[in-house]
DNA sequence: TAGATTGTTAATCGATTAACAATC
DNA sequence: TAGATTGTTAATCGATTAACAATC
């Protein structure tokens, strides 16, 4: 039987950073066998289907408390709860977009983020014309709304989906605002208070890791 | 006076990942440090505007060859012409884009691929009616035409931007038509052979990335 | 020249892997 | 019980940092 349920903030202070991204991986392939109606699940079973160890498996989990059961391995939707509450994900984020352009209109509308606990609350951008009605359900506002709007649904992160240009001024308008995480999708590093957390997305940046990747493998064209 | 400039494919054999990723990162500062008119930099301007340390900038550029001044630093053109070199973005790369969604549709329309090196030179989608006409100046195919078109426009890159239920056979399929890199945006594990080189973006993991790193943060509500 | 900064080696630090007693 | 599998410790491996001679 596991230990109590974690509850956020209750992490050892140092967790390296991949175990963290690795706990993402481990939940999403976990409710994918939950989904298929696999009620357990075994360290090397789990690191099999994601190209991880055994080991590296239980001593990622480790890192938070004992989830597992010697000889049997691990309940699915026990271990589902367990990450959920390391990562923070239990309860319900509200997100503010900021930039309703292409890419912008694209995570408005993306399923996805509902059933891992997200949820966009506000779109925001300084064109009036942009922001006219609600797209995809989603309530927009003029930019210079955003303090207000922020703190009356009390949403906590945000989407940079701006113009490089715009990006540093966005997330010092959203940190002021009461912002606490930015994922930022300009391609420019932007600067962030250190209480503030940052994460940034930059497709040209996945697709050099992936040129690389390509002009540098063993053989074969 | 830097050696010859790296060819692709020259690269050590052993170099880590997050090395190739800083690498972007420097790439993409560099570029805003020429378009600002700065014609050198030293591994500590480098470092410090990205929050890497010197040591940290010269050893990853290490791996690749010599590329600095002694007492100079860098000039930012030729370290630019060098890491592009390193990553294989000194030629231009032709995609192929699966999925007409509200995602793939971004992506279609994103600016900001171009001045990197790549170009979208074909979407594919199943319905018909998503592949009636270009978009954003992009032919659209059925995906049966897949392999056909990859092979006329000599596309060698992809992104998958299809409900996750459609990632694995897609990708199956951008491989036998011989795409050797993917971007996957599905949220699902996709296996493809050891020759083929695959990168995975999903939004909900970096999003859970930073609820962890807000909920763990030191203090601050 | 004196000051700045590189490329590189050695020392430190951190993360992964292997092994195994404890448990079901 | 025998077989399976955990959680954890110790050993290995790899990456980062610090230091410095060489260079401009």
């Amino acid at each position: 039987m596991p230990e109590s349920l974690p509850s956020p903030g209750d992490s050892p202070s140092q967790v390296p950073p991949a175990v963290v991204s690795r706990l993402s991986l481990y939940l999403r392939e976990l409710q994918h066998l939950l989904r298929n109606g696999q009620e357990t699940t075994s360290s090397s079973d789990l690191g099999d289907r994601l190209g991880f160890s055994d080991a590296q498996v239980r001593k990622d989990l480790a890192y938070f408390g004992t989830f597992g059961h010697p000889g049997i391995g691990y309940r699915c939707d026990e271990l589902v709860a367990a990450i959920k509450g390391i990562l923070g994900t239990h309860q319900d984020w509200r997100i503010a977009l900021v930039g309703v352009g292409n890419l912008g209109r694209a995570l408005l509308g993306y399923r996805g983020f509902g059933n891992q606990g997200f949820r966009i609350a506000a779109a925001f951008d300084s064109d009036p014309a942009k922001v006219a009605q609600p797209i995809d359900d989603v309530p927009t506002y003029l930019l210079s709304d955003a303090p207000r709007i922020v703190a009356e649904k009390e949403i906590r992160l945000a989407l940079i989906a701006v113009p490089a240009p715009f990006a540093q001024e966005v997330a010092d308008l959203l940190v002021q605002a009461g912002v606490h995480g930015i994922v930022n999708f300009a391609p420019v590093t932007i600067s962030v208070p250190k209480t503030v957390s940052i994460v940034e997305v930059d497709l040209a940046i996945e697709l050099e890791q992936l040129t690389f990747a390509v002009v540098n493998k063993p053989k074969s064209g």
